[in-house]
DNA sequence: CGCAATATTGATTAGTATCAACAGAAGTGG
DNA sequence: CCACTTCTGTTGATACTAATCAATATTGCG
């Protein structure tokens, strides 16, 4: 498993121990002292409603910032890890840490990426159809992971297919029969761990509008 | 039409000359070499991708950041104006004038807002029912409107139905008999200008989802 | 006033949520 | 090692919601 790390910047964030897979890095309504850079690992981050919804809001991969999202100094999600992980903190001590950060601009960049990953989230959600969301995920996974130097057509899923339905707006059933249509259609091979991209023109075809 | 500014950041912001309704104040594909801070009037950030689809990413009000979402150095949405606005512009000119910003810690705060107020939008976008979504977006533009000492009841509209539609994830045929319905319950009275909320708890009960 | 753009209303179809039953995997304890 | 339980995921039948296609109405503007 790859580590990555944010570069010119690993002197001012604090270095954890590694998070195992369902431990917390932070919980939602929480004082927010800290952003966290992902090294290694898959963190997910949710946030709970005053019904007892959980809502998925992401899933976070080497490289990329958590616990950005905040409201009068609390957090509004949590972060669960995944997958093995490992962080960076950078305690928000109002002392000047994130002075030296946004000086070099890095992590401004990374908060920029961030939302760019948020709005292509927001479009793929507001597509009607399950396929196409399924689809769209697909394909903007398979580029993140690309950046990342991985296999593009083999797609981890730490998550439950139920955090997934939920990341994508639909029940696990309508998940279940999307994945189940797809593999008939020979275009991905499923298992608990993997989704894997087997015809790779087609997924993209069902997930074009994602291409920007 | 109230003016908001950022305290103690006015000096590092440079003030536009007013924008007028349907000017872009930055657009997708161009170098992102500011963000912008809405002090008055509305603005909507759309970005549209390769088949032509638009999608309204957001409606922004004063208080507000915009411009945040860039990928490689360039806009990934643009900021249009819906209602007569005037805006700060910070220059990301990579020399220090973000440093300030970040120093006082007011800018960063903004950005996590922001990050909160998408993350809602998202959870409003999960849900399936069209009904839900614009209750949800009722009760969350009234909260926003009220931070800024406004009329809660009274939503203003300066965007199209297509628009708002789009942004809800749904049809403008959808949208429009969903607000037929409520009207015909008596919970809203809607115009082109403005949707007024008569039965507050009704609404809020159709939009509970969105009580974090 | 008349044209063009925007919004509403209607009928039909397609897709997904829901409810329910079943299958499989993972973990527990004898 | 194997029954047993539990949790998770899959498959099936039905009802309901919203997209679609089409027509009409309204608003805005020259």
């Amino acid at each position: 498993m790859p580590v990555v790390d944010l570069p010119d910047l690993q002197n001012v964030f604090v270095q954890s121990r590694p998070f195992t897979a369902g431990s917390y890095i932070y919980r939602a309504g929480a004082a927010a002292d800290a952003y966290y850079f992902v090294r290694s690992g898959v963190v997910k981050t949710c946030q709970t409603n005053s019904r007892g919804d959980e809502l998925v809001t992401g899933f976070h991969y080497p490289s990329e910032l958590v616990g950005c999202s905040q409201m009068d100094g609390v957090y509004a999600d949590s972060g669960v890890v995944l997958e093995t992980a490992t962080v960076c903190a950078l305690p928000d001590n109002h002392q000047g840490e994130l002075y030296k950060l946004s000086l070099n601009n890095a992590f401004l960049h990374l908060l920029a990426e961030r939302e760019t990953q948020t709005s292509l989230h927001q479009r793929n959600l507001s597509q009607t159809r399950a396929d196409a969301r399924l689809a769209g995920w697909l394909v903007q996974t398979g580029r993140r992971l690309q950046k990342l130097g991985w296999c593009q057509q083999r797609i981890p899923t730490p998550m439950s297919r139920t955090d997934l339905a939920n990341y994508l707006g639909m029940t696990i059933e309508s998940l279940s029969r999307v994945t189940g249509r797809f593999e008939a259609a020979g275009w991905i091979n499923a298992t608990r761990a993997h989704l894997e991209v087997l015809n790779p023109s087609a997924v993209a075809a069902a997930g074009a509008h994602m291409l920007l």
